[in-house]
DNA sequence: TGTACATCAGTGAACGCGCGTTCACTGATGTAC
DNA sequence: TGTACATCAGTGAACGCGCGTTCACTGATGTAC
């Protein structure tokens, strides 16, 4: 039969040493981070959580600076899901009579309001994220996980690939709208994370990027007139 | 001859114990918070700067995190000089045949510059500003320093107001714009500092400024159409 | 199947460090007479 | 002008704390024979 092979990890094993102490310690990091930012990511009390010895977490990682890397990582990997879900959410409400222009839009739209509401849903995860990125741009180790799954780079993307396909986006604007886009709705991330708009309600929060993600479109697909930096050259 | 006086003091008053010590306290953590952002900001370390004992520092903050709050609004008031440098040199450079509309357009595009090049040239700064921000939407206090001046919310709003006036954007579209424009500009400067695009050079930032100031611009002029969202609604 | 052995994940104790903050103080300053 | 005094900015020493990291170790595990 299809046994459990004599594979040492797993969740709820008591087979092994531990189990699974590198997956272990990243959660109980990922809870520091949830509550307290970068910041609180502390390795003795991240050990203290898992019931473990302070110095049995290098075993597997060099040093403090690699565990956080590795919460960023996971913080990363959990907006992705957030993305990913709103996108299905958003996309099975129109999908009966969704033409593929709305439908791209909508997935687009998805986009901005899935990174928002986990930036605002889980401001210390967000905020780790960003302190120890791993180059989000450059999807090379993505697939360290074996999960594969598309990072949030990826994934605006893909959305914006579908704006230009259904024609909702000129193709000669598309070259470097994703930091355009990512700029726009990273902003308001930030500013309801870290800044002034830090406890704004939720609703108000999705309706202020709806409007972001309006103004983003229409920047966006409105052609470029040649007399637009006539400030600038005159 | 004039000898180095018996002063203890900081620039060169030897009217009083130290001079002016939470001046001085708050200029030694601004150096700190260039290097290294919020966490490099040490009391202990500010005190041994100014050749002072730690606790000499509670008389004037009653805790670190008093310390920390005026550091950061030091380091708003920057931002807001960058911001206005940045305004005067691009009116002066266009003043003399630019009719009202380039003239707010130009003033328009320099505030985004402006606050992306400190971004950029200042992260530390930049960071502490935001970590510990005291409401800079709300100009409450900003006349605790005497100088006045405008916040750099205050000038982003301005700059709105000139390009209503100018014709350049409805008046309908005006409420909240300052948080739309804000998102993107901010957006970017947190990628260059925190994010993936850390690392680029001034000259592509100040490009991709532009890109963005463009892409603010139309989406804020274009009037919102009926069907925009039907993919939300259908 | 049983035994000896090598591996290496986790232990226990300790280290040096720099931190924020407190206490009782001291001594230069400005002020009242 | 001179003297006594109150003020309070800065001192010196100490505190308890939790941190990251190191060391030599131990003992359960998987493997070779």
């Amino acid at each position: 039969m299809p046994v459990d092979r004599p594979e040492p990890p797993s969740r709820s094993r008591s087979t092994y040493r531990h189990g699974d102490l590198r997956r272990a310690l990243i959660e109980a990091a990922l809870e520091l981070a949830r509550a307290g930012g970068p910041d609180a990511v502390v390795l003795r009390e991240t050990t203290r959580r898992v019931g473990v010895a302070p110095n049995a977490a290098y075993r597997h990682f060099a040093d403090r600076h690699a565990l956080l890397a590795a919460v960023a990582q996971a913080a990363m990997a959990r907006l992705a899901v957030t993305m990913e879900a709103e996108i299905d959410a958003a996309t099975a409400h129109s999908a009966r009579d969704a033409d593929r222009l709305s439908t791209a839009r909508t997935r687009f739209r998805a986009v901005g309001q899935g990174y928002v509401a986990f930036a605002q849903a889980e401001p210390g995860l967000f905020r780790i994220a960003f302190t120890f990125h791993a180059d989000m741009a450059q999807a090379e180790d993505s697939t360290a996980a074996g999960t594969a799954g598309r990072t949030p780079f990826q994934i605006l993307g893909d959305a914006l690939d579908d704006l230009v396909d259904a024609g909702a986006l000129d193709e000669t604007r598309r070259p470097g709208a994703e930091f355009l886009a990512w700029s726009a709705v990273h902003g308001l991330a930030a500013l309801l994370v870290d800044g002034p708009l830090r406890g704004l309600p939720p609703a108000q929060a999705r309706a202020s990027t709806d409007d972001l993600v309006d103004m983003i479109e229409h920047g966006l697909l409105t052609p470029p007139t040649t007399d637009d930096r006539q400030g600038m050259h005159g």
